[in-house]
RNA sequence: GGUCUGGUAGUUCAGUUUGGUUAGAAUGCCGGCCUGUCACGCCGGAGGUCGCGGGUUCGAGUCCCGUCCAGACCGCCA
């Protein structure tokens, strides 16, 4: 036998017990007379003592264990007389009457310890090492509790979880897909599914009205810290749904989680916003409400002054730091610098103190007197130590910018704490974005999305202006999840696919499954994907998915561990008719 | 496709601004001592292609050019 109890789970309780235990080495303290191993298992870490007066020879060969050697010993739990309080097991140690190495270790390359010594690199390369780590264990222990309460609460709810298929069709719109090619159909292809989309909506047709699944998406897009190019979904669908029945029953499911996993009361109905108010507000679809500083526009204020830089830009906007009129000028420098980032592409920082004493000064005093900056300050609701800081430009670009100078106030003023949850629907999105390289309209969702009835008209005199039924969940700045209400009729579908620039022939070739399946009587139905992997480093409360996912790619796509992507052999291409030509230079 | 940051001992880093004798620290590793440690302590030791290639120079870890790798970001991600 191997164990009769893991390595966190002994206390006095089990005093004087025999026992069996097994597991890697910790790390050993030897003392001389005797020898402390800490012995590590998924569970925790159990004290083994050796002691030379009691036995020499097993002393002497728990001296020479090291790092990372796995073993199993007999012993006698008994309570220490020095009990460490940092240890759930820590009132306890087990007199060893018997030492079996299991298995030697190589000398690890880096520390496995929570702080551990290791960078990025080595950590990924050595993956199965990393995971020995208590703080990774932790993150896919917090993952599987995930996946296990949405399991719970969709099955409660009446929702059906249903496999669909991996190897499935490419399509021209949304991300590039990545390709499988087939040895049996010579020349043709498989595509990873970017989402399970179309067949949870043939799903909807076959009546199964409540569907979801936790589900593998791909999609062949440079990386992010929180992107990488196979991901984990949670993948939802409804029938016979409006808007508000699909907002409400997921609602349940962001309460459910947040209560069982974070012990979390959300109030019953979160806030919704929509997308052009978000814009305004925030400068961003993905708003973090967590706190204030709102970007204001300025443009009737500050035309028309003298002041080429406001004069000429189509946008002129700010936002309000409180507190902050303290800054230097070595800070206002810096800041201005940072909105010059090329990421930015701003051309400079005006700012605007609200002095204690009541007077404004600006880096723009030249061009603008007293009263008109106290209408600035009144834009904002300024008061006495706040600081102003404004940007103009191009209206998209600048927005941008004041979006992410606010996220970086945010952070330096300590108002985005990861200990504080502000969930926000982001609602009426527009149907269509218009694309300059491709000099059409793109669908912003996707192109099954269902416009909102009303706005039809505008199909024909405004594309850009059609709201969708669509819907983002945000939660902290961080968009967890987005859905639609989905089109279930032929002929708007194929109104669609013409404003998208589809002729009707690459229609049907592309999506002519689902648009005759929507001849056979589809339901009303619409539905919502969670990033399940950004949800849950939400949860853990770190930025990157990396560490919530056990074998993650790098930013260049590569698994450094088993080192791949990499080369097939001539005859593996042969067989699939494949040849490369890799440009020269 | 682009911008930025980094690459020096097994590992994490300092040293590069201002080129100059034998490239340091911590930790890990090896050896010795130590009977209550839990970041054990003390003594000693080994360990380096300064990512790679080229250039400037009497002399390059340090300056220049190229390149590779890693990370963050922009574009991209319906």
């Amino acid at each position: 036998m191997y164990r009769t109890h893991h390595c966190g789970q002994l206390n006095l309780a089990n005093k004087g017990q025999e026992v069996v235990l097994s597991g890697w080495v910790q790390k050993s303290r030897d003392l001389g007379g005797m020898t402390f191993v800490d012995l590590r298992d998924r569970y925790g870490i159990t004290q083994l003592v050796f002691n030379m007066e009691v036995d020499k020879d097993l002393c002497l060969r728990a001296r020479k264990l090291g790092r990372e050697f796995v073993i199993r010993v007999e012993g006698r739990v008994e309570e220490r007389s020095n009990k460490n309080p940092n240890l759930a097991t820590g009132d306890i140690e087990i007199v060893v009457q018997a030492l079996e190495l299991l298995n030697a270790s190589r000398i690890p390359p880096f520390t496995i310890e929570t702080e551990t010594d290791g960078g990025d690199d080595l950590r990924m390369k050595y993956r199965y090492l990393d995971l020995r780590r208590e703080v990774v264990r932790k993150n896919l222990e917090l993952r599987h509790r995930m996946a296990i309460e949405v399991r719970k609460y969709m099955s409660d709810q009446g929702f059906l979880e249903v496999e669909t298929p991996v190897l499935i069709k490419s399509t021209p719109e949304g991300a590039r897909d990545f390709v499988v090619p087939s040895r049996m159909n010579p020349g043709e292809f498989y595509a990873l599914p970017q989402s399970p989309q179309t067949f949870k909506q043939l799903l909807m047709v076959a009546g199964f009205d409540k569907y979801f699944q936790i589900v593998k998406c791909f999609r062949d897009e440079d990386l992010r810290a929180d992107r990488q190019p196979e991901f984990t979904q949670i993948d939802c669908e409804m029938s016979f749904v409006d808007r508000d029945d699909v907002l409400r029953a997921f609602e349940g499911l962001v309460r459910h989680l947040f209560k069982t996993i974070k012990g979390v009361d959300l109030e019953e109905s979160l806030p919704r916003m929509p997308y052009s108010e978000a814009m305004a507000r925030f400068g961003n679809d993905k708003p973090d409400i967590r706190f204030g500083m709102e970007i204001s526009a300025l443009n009737p204020l500050v035309k028309g002054k003298g002041f080429p830089v406001f004069d000429e830009a189509a946008y002129v906007g700010g936002i309000c730091a409180e507190g902050c009129a303290s800054y230097s000028r070595k800070q206002l420098d810096e800041l201005t610098e940072w909105v010059k980032r090329p990421q930015l592409g701003m051309k400079g920082l005006v700012w605007m103190k609200c002095n204690e004493d009541g007077s404004l000064k600006s880096s723009v005093d030249k061009f603008y007197g007293p009263e008109e900056l106290k209408s600035w300050a009144e834009a904002f609701g300024a008061k006495a130590g706040d600081l102003v800081l404004v940007l103009a430009g191009e209206e998209a670009l600048t927005l941008k910018a004041l979006s992410e100078l606010r996220l970086e106030m945010g952070k330096r003023l300590g108002l985005r704490d990861p200990k504080v949850f502000k969930p926000l629907w982001v609602v009426d999105f527009p149907l269509l974005e218009w694309d300059e390289d491709t000099g059409r309209f793109h669908a912003m969702h996707h192109p099954f999305t269902s416009p909102y009835a009303e706005d039809l008209e505008l199909f024909r005199t405004d594309p850009g202006k059609v709201r969708a039924k669509a819907y983002d969940l945000v939660i902290n700045g961080v968009e967890i999840g987005g859905g639609s209400i989905r089109i279930h009729d032929e002929d708007l579908q194929k109104l669609m696919f013409d404003k998208l620039g589809f002729t009707p022939e690459e229609a049907q070739k592309q999506f002519g499954f689902l648009m005759n399946a929507f001849r056979f009587g589809a339901p009303p139905h619409g539905g919502i994907a969670f990033g399940f992997d950004r949800w849950v480093s939400l949860f853990a409360g770190i930025e990157s998915i990396r560490d919530v996912i056990a074998f993650p790619k790098n930013n260049a796509g590569r698994d450094t561990m088993i080192d791949t992507p990499s080369t097939i052999s001539d005859a593996q291409l042969e067989e699939l008719f494949l040849r490369v030509e890799l440009p020269e230079e």
